[in-house]
DNA sequence: GTGGTCTAGACCACT
DNA sequence: GTGGTCTAGACCACA
């Protein structure tokens, strides 16, 4: 079972916080497809947040048809094939990586900077995980 | 002069859009220390915000000693040391990585990807600019 | 919990009196780290002033990383270092003495009588407090 | 003659900046009594601000009885008593400890630290001289 | 309920 | 004409 974090410092709310850990530990195959995910209201207990921003990670990651919710079961990883295709993917990257450049290159970092910074992300773990 | 441009899609706040682009145009060179950055009220006309929007993003970029302002005057480019402390500027710049790759990752996009697109960023130009 | 008072009549903004006191309860100790803040609706209408008035208090001390703030959870004391680095430090405190002794001795007082009149300052209390 | 000095710097507004060294002048002596001043458009053209800034600063030592406007003739050093009644002074001197202390305990600087400061102020110039 | 952003418009301080 | 402060009120994002 993958172990959330939450970290009130970065700024990133709370849900998204969980989206993005859901959406690594499928990427970097700790969440199984088929798998089930914590309850939404264990969950809740466990990070200590409230019910609702639990359910909106959750629904959020349905929308994207990564999370299937099965009534009075519970919810699981979406054994349907999860990768975008080819060109939104890209897209997606592009689009990550313009905002990304952009307050880099605001706060005076060089590309250079960013990606030496980059390539020491060895041992690398998200924001609060 | 520098040339601003806002745009509403991104859903960034159209304040932050304007801080990026003064940190932007100073990193880069587009303006010069001691520069008199437009009226708030010029700016607020050509960009169609209120008043109070260019306002506070010129407060912003005043408290962190980016900007200066003489009531009556107007508002120039800092001449002090806009350059943060050594220390300070890397933690900044650990912190835009760590975020930048939580999400990347998430996404399953691999280090190496990134690196790559980043060596593609020669004709850059930032997010709503 | 901290006791707001605004002084209309010293001419200092409202949203400045604010901050110097949220500044003056932590240097005092009478805010402690990680403690919560009255949340800007509740101090709006206890100060009797608009909320963008106690809002734009609360982002001036998170820009300098005094408070700490998480969307729809409240306001908090940054449990991060809040001290400042030494050098920038001695730098405030130099320059609140020039300031200081400009106007003194221009209304002829001497450096010994301020220094007289500051060591009758044990029970002490700030500027509209 | 005394030499004026204006600091963008340090957020203290021209017009005061003006009148603190003309205080500052008489309190040191450098300034005598019936000694006349730059004409405004002389010390404007001098410090490179607009002559309404010399008007405000003269009109307020005006006012406070410092110095005194001969029709077509000049402006002067008031001969008559300058000098604040007792009462009055040390009302004066109470207000400024305490704006000061204010804001210096909210930066934490102690006491202290303050009259330490203060017993270094040997060589003093005052802010923008 | 929490804070965040923005508008429209007023009035003030300074140059 | 410059920026600064403040209000009243709206709508959004997050928990």
């Amino acid at each position: 079972m993958i172990k959330f974090h939450l970290d009130q410092k970065t700024g990133i709310p709370y849900y998204r916080q969980i989206i993005d850990q859901i959406r690594f530990g499928i990427a970097s195959g700790k969440l199984a497809v088929g798998e089930q995910l914590p309850t939404v209201r264990a969950l809740a207990v466990e990070l200590k947040v409230n019910l609702n921003t639990i359910a909106k990670a959750y629904k959020e990651l349905e929308i994207q048809n990564i999370l299937e919710t099965q009534q009075g079961t519970g919810t699981f990883i979406n054994s349907t094939e999860n990768k975008m295709f080819e060109s939104e993917r890209h897209q997606k990257l592009q689009s990550i990586i313009r905002d990304f450049t952009t307050v880099s290159l605001s706060y005076g970092f060089t590309i250079d900077e960013l990606i030496n910074e980059l390539k020491n992300q060895k041992k690398w773990k998200p924001t609060s995980m």
